[in-house]
DNA sequence: TATGAATGAGAATTCATTCAT
DNA sequence: AATGAATGAATTCTCATTCAT
C-alpha cells in the first residue's frame, strides 16, 4: 500500500516567505519605523520568536526584502538593456530604446507595488536609507544611465539636462502608478513618446 | 518638585516655535514614527511635558506642521493663479502659465525642504498620510488644475493625459531638487519649456 | 447719579467653592486617585494654578470636602441627641431614639449623596483612610455610642452585640440610599421600627 | 539586549497567579488607580513587561481578579441555594435558609478579604464599577432572591421591604467583618436569627 | 486673585530581542 | 523549526506642583 498522504508539505521557505510577505505589507501601510515586529509576526501567523530564527534583526528582514526584489529587477533590466542595445552599435532608435525603457520601469514598479511604495518612502528618510542605498543606486544609476544614452541617441542639444527632465518624469509617473491603482500608464508612456516623436520630426 | 532649576531667560522665538522646528528637522531625518517626543524636546532644549501644553499629541505637531506650511503655501498659489490667470479670458499665454508655475512649485519646495522631504515620505504611508490628506489634497488639486488649464490653453490632443504627463515631471523633479541641493532648477525648467515651445512652432 | 451697575460680585468665596464643588463630583465618580488635579480646575472652569492658591495640595482639597461636611453633621447629630436626650434621664422612649437617629442618619447622607459616596469608597482604602478617619470617627463613635443607648434602654439581652446589628443595617440600608437614588427610605424606616415595636410588646 | 541575567528558577506558582496575587494585595490597600502596573510587577517580583504577556492592560487584570473569585464564590451559592431549597416545596424552613445564606456570605467574604474590601470600594465609583458590575450583578442579584424568598416564607407583611432590610443588614455587618478583623460573626449572626425567631413565635 | 507656561517624575504600554524548551 | 515566557529599555502621555506675571 503505497503513501496516499499528501507530502510533509516542507513549510521551511514557507515562512520566511510568510514573513517577508507580512513585513512588506506592514511596511508599506505603516512604514519601518512605524511596523513593529509583533505586528509582522501576527500578519504572518507565527511566533515573535520564528522571526529570530529566519532574520537577525528588523533590520535584516528590511534587507532582505529588497535584496529579493532588486535580484528579479537586475535580471529585468539587463535584458532589457540587451534586446534594446543602448550600448554602442546598438540597432534600435533611442525612441525605442526609451520605450523599452518605459515599460520596464512601470512593470517593475506595478509588478510589485507594496515594495516601490515602501522605497519611495524610505527615499526621503536618510536614517533609514543609508541601510538601502547602495542596493538601490545600482538600479538607479542604470535608469540614468540608459536615459543619458537615449538622449544623446537622440542629439538633443542639452543632454544630462534632458535626462534629468526625462528620469524626473519617469520617476512622478511611476509614483503616480503605485500610488494610483488605475493609473493610465500605456496612456502616459503613449503621449510621452509622442512628444519626443515630435521633436525628432520637427 | 518642579521648576525650580531652570532660568526663565525668555528667548525670543516661542517655545511651540521652537518645537515645530525640532520636529520638523527631526521628522525629516528620521522619520515620523522614527522619531520620538523626547527626541523632540531635547532639540527643542525644553522639557518633554511642554510639548503636550503646545499640542494635544504628537499628531497635532506633525499637522500643525502642514498647517503653517499651507497657510503661507495657499497664498502663493493663489496669487500665482491670479496673476497667470488661468481662468478664461486669460491674458498669458499657456506657456507663460506654466513657466510661473513651474516656478512657484520649484520656489515652495526648495523654500522649505525638511517639510517637503516629510511630506514626500508621508505621502506613501497610508497609515500617516490619512491625518494630512485632507490639508493637501487642496493644494495638489489646484497645481493639477492650473496643469489642465494650461494644458487645455496649449490645444493638446489629449489634455488630460499631458496634465498627468506635467504633473509627475513636476511632482519628479522637485522631489529631486529636494534630494539634490544643487539640482539645476532653472536649466530643468528652461529645458521643459523649451520643449513645449518647439510643440507650439510645429 | 447713583451706582446702578451690580456690585463688583466677589467671586473669592465662590471660586474656592467651585473648586470644592468640581472635586467633589470627580472624586465622587473617579475616586480620589482616579482624579487628576487638571480634570478638576477643568470642571471648575478655573486655571490650574488657582487650586493651588486656595488649597495647598490635592489633599488639603480632599480634607476639606469632609471638614466642611462634618461642620454641618456635627450640629445635625448634637441636635439630635440633644432632643432625643440619649443622655440620663431622657424622656423619649428608646425606640424614639432609634427613628430620630435613622432619620438624621438617612437625612445626612442623601442631604450630600456624592460626598457621602466619596466616604464609602474611601473607608475601604486604608491608604486614603488615613487621612480622613481622625475626622470621621467622631461622626462614627457618635452613632456607636447613641445606638448603645438604644439598645441599653431597651432592655436587649446582648446590647453591645445588638448596637452591632443595629449599626450594620443602618450602615447598609444608607449605603443602599446613596446608590439608589429611589431607595424607600420611609419604607424601610418604618420596617425597622416596627421589628422593634414588636420587640417590646412580646 | 535583555534576558541576560534572570535565572530561570521556575516557581511553583505560576507567575500569572503570582501578578494577581500581588496586584490584589495593592488594590485592596491603595485602590485601583492608586496603585501601579509598576508596584505590581514589584510586588510579583517580575519586570513589568511580563504583565503585558499576561493580561491585555491593567483594567482586564482588575477584571480577571474578580471572575476568578466569582467562579470559585458562584459554585458556594448554587451549592447552598440546592442544599436550603429556596424553591417551592423546600424542607427548610426560612429561618434555616437564612441561616444557610447568612453564613455562606460571611464566608465568601472573610474568605477572601482582601478582594472584597476592593469590590465594597469600587461598587462606589461608578468609573471603575462598570467594569465589574456585569459580573458582580449575578451575585447580588442571587442573594436578592434568595432574601426575598426567605421573607415570603416567613409570611412577612411587606416581604420586598423586608428583604431590603435584611439585604442592609447583611451587605453591613459583611463590611464590618472585613473591616475589623476579629468581627463576632457569630454573636452577630445568632442575634439577628434570634430577632426574626420571635418575630414568627409571636 | 488668577493665569498659563513650565517642569521632572511617573504613569501605562510597547518595543526589539533572548532563551529554555 | 517553532514557541511563548521573559526582559530592560524606550515610548507616549499625564501628573501634581511651581512660578513669573
Amino acid at each position: 500500500m503505497p503513501n496516499t498522504s499528501a507530502p510533509p508539505e516542507r513549510t521551511d521557505t514557507t515562512r520566511r516567505e510568510q514573513l517577508l510577505k507580512g513585513a512588506l505589507e506592514l511596511f508599506a501601510e505603516r512604514g519601518y519605523a512605524g511596523t513593529s515586529v509583533k505586528a509582522i509576526a501576527q500578519r504572518a501567523g507565527v511566533s515573535q520568536g520564528l522571526l529570530y530564527v529566519h532574520f537577525d534583526d528588523k533590520e535584516a528582514l528590511l534587507r532582505a526584502l529588497f535584496e529579493r526584489e532588486l535580484r528579479d529587477v537586475q535580471g529585468t533590466l539587463d535584458a532589457n538593456a540587451a534586446a534594446t542595445g543602448t550600448e554602442a552599435g546598438s540597432s534600435t532608435t533611442g525612441l525605442g530604446a526609451l520605450e523599452a525603457l518605459l515599460r520596464a520601469a512601470f512593470g517593475v514598479v506595478t509588478g510589485n507595488r507594496d515594495l516601490w511604495q515602501l522605497s519611495y518612502a524610505l527615499r526621503f528618510q536618510p536614517a533609514v536609507w543609508g541601510l538601502l542605498e547602495p542596493l538601490m543606486s545600482v538600479w538607479t544609476a542604470s535608469i540614468r544611465g540608459q536615459l543619458e544614452g537615449v538622449c544623446i541617441d537622440m542629439k538633443l542639444t542639452h543632454p544630462e539636462l534632458e535626462a534629468r527632465l526625462l528620469f524626473a518624469t519617469i520617476d512622478g509617473a511611476c509614483q503616480h502608478a503605485v500610488l494610483e491603482s488605475d493609473y493610465p500608464v500605456e496612456g502616459v508612456i503613449g503621449t510621452l513618446l509622442e512628444r519626443y516623436r515630435q521633436l525628432g520630426a520637427a
